[in-house]
DNA sequence: CAATCCAAGTGACAAATGTCACCGATAGGA
DNA sequence: TCCTATCGGTGACATTTGTCACTTGGATTG
């Protein structure tokens, strides 16, 4: 099994050596609860966050409304507390903590420096960019061309990807927070599923046939 | 009046003048009649537009439904043709000239040097992208938490400060395919508009109150 | 054990949107 | 002039989603 940090490295050798040891040397890599908030409305951070284990979710509101916009992984970074750092502008989203995570907490000064003197390190950000953009656009087409049961369906998918496990252990409340909807919505959905023989709900979760 | 080009060089000025010059002596300024198509699902162009006069309109499609993503006006970028021309990939949105515009093609692989040669030309890329996102965060938050009525009356407005004009040449049907739904829809919620005094159909468009 | 809380299920209904069928006006071409 | 295409309007209805009210069952805790 190979060590986090070292998985992490590899996936990110295109920035080049030289500079991964600086960022590992410079940053502070930190081991951060679950349901953490890393980056809120309004808020200005000084640290750009590099995910090496966990995930962190992020997503937007309205009133008292939510709605799940993309997650970031391992090797992954969020691109609005960079995007922040650059403008010294607050964003629109949220950002928290899935699950138990490791960050490599980045000083944004040392970032906007490094992207200077190695602009390999421009690659990486490009590719987080265009990463979310995607994300986004994905979540535009869900909401737009689909109903909820097929984005329930989806968003239970990627849950599974990301729990790494056969059964989703999740609430009717928080499916419905996610999907931007109410959980009696989501309780009669997943009824039909069920029906239709597309998911089993088990005592610990839920499972996708 | 100010020259367009001369104008955009100067909302540009922070690439710095040099590359400004390269840039504008080595790429083609071209006038691109409306309609025309500038970037299309699974197509993979070898030029970066910079819009100097005019307006693009980036859409989504799924099956015979179209989405309006947001519009580069003068001095942005297609960031999505950036990125597939770093990466080589194709992308899975549609743009298209929304009315004539004047066009700076950049070519791709110029612009791959120029980022090496000039880091501030990077600036202009995040910021691009960062509008970008932005854009797509407000397109998605207007899908999912508001009803149509309102996201009719935003689209208005937007289409009102991109045409320089009270009157809004448009027709139902475009004003439906722009926002994901049906023509009977529009011309429903533009009735009912209407009646609550926020909008008053003319011969020539419809004008905002 | 009783009280309480939370997840889930459910029926009834409201509201928003999509779809279908059709009408009337108008403009442009044959 | 007549034909036809396009645009807009409208009623009827279906479907999807949101909301409310209430229930059940399990877990926890005093």
């Amino acid at each position: 099994m190979m060590n986090a940090v070292d998985d992490i490295r590899q996936k990110l050798y295109f920035v080049g050596s030289e500079l991964l040891n600086e960022m590992f040397e410079k940053s502070s890599l930190q081991t951060i609860p679950s349901g953490t908030e890393i980056l809120h409305e309004g808020q200005n951070v000084p640290l750009i966050p590099l995910v090496i284990t966990g995930a962190i979710k992020v997503f937007t509101r309205s009133e008292d409304k939510d709605l799940l916009l993309y997650y970031i992984t391992p090797a992954e970074s969020c691109i609005m507390s960079f995007s922040a750092g650059l403008k010294n502008e607050t964003s629109k989203i949220f950002a928290i903590t899935e699950e138990e995570s490791q960050v490599l907490l980045l000083p944004t000064a040392l970032v906007i420096q490094w992207i200077k003197e190695y602009p390999s390190l421009n690659t990486l950000f490009y590719n987080q960019f265009d990463l979310r953009y995607n994300d986004m656009l994905h979540t535009i087409s869900e909401v737009i061309f689909k109903n909820l049961d097929q984005r329930l369906l989806g968003y239970l998918q990627q849950k599974k990807e990301l729990g790494n496990s056969d059964i989703i252990k999740i609430t009717h409340k928080q499916m419905a927070n996610d999907l931007g909807t109410a959980r009696e919505v989501v309780s009669r959905i997943i009824k039909k599923l069920e029906k239709e023989n597309k998911v089993r709900q088990v005592a610990e979760g839920i499972i996708l046939v």
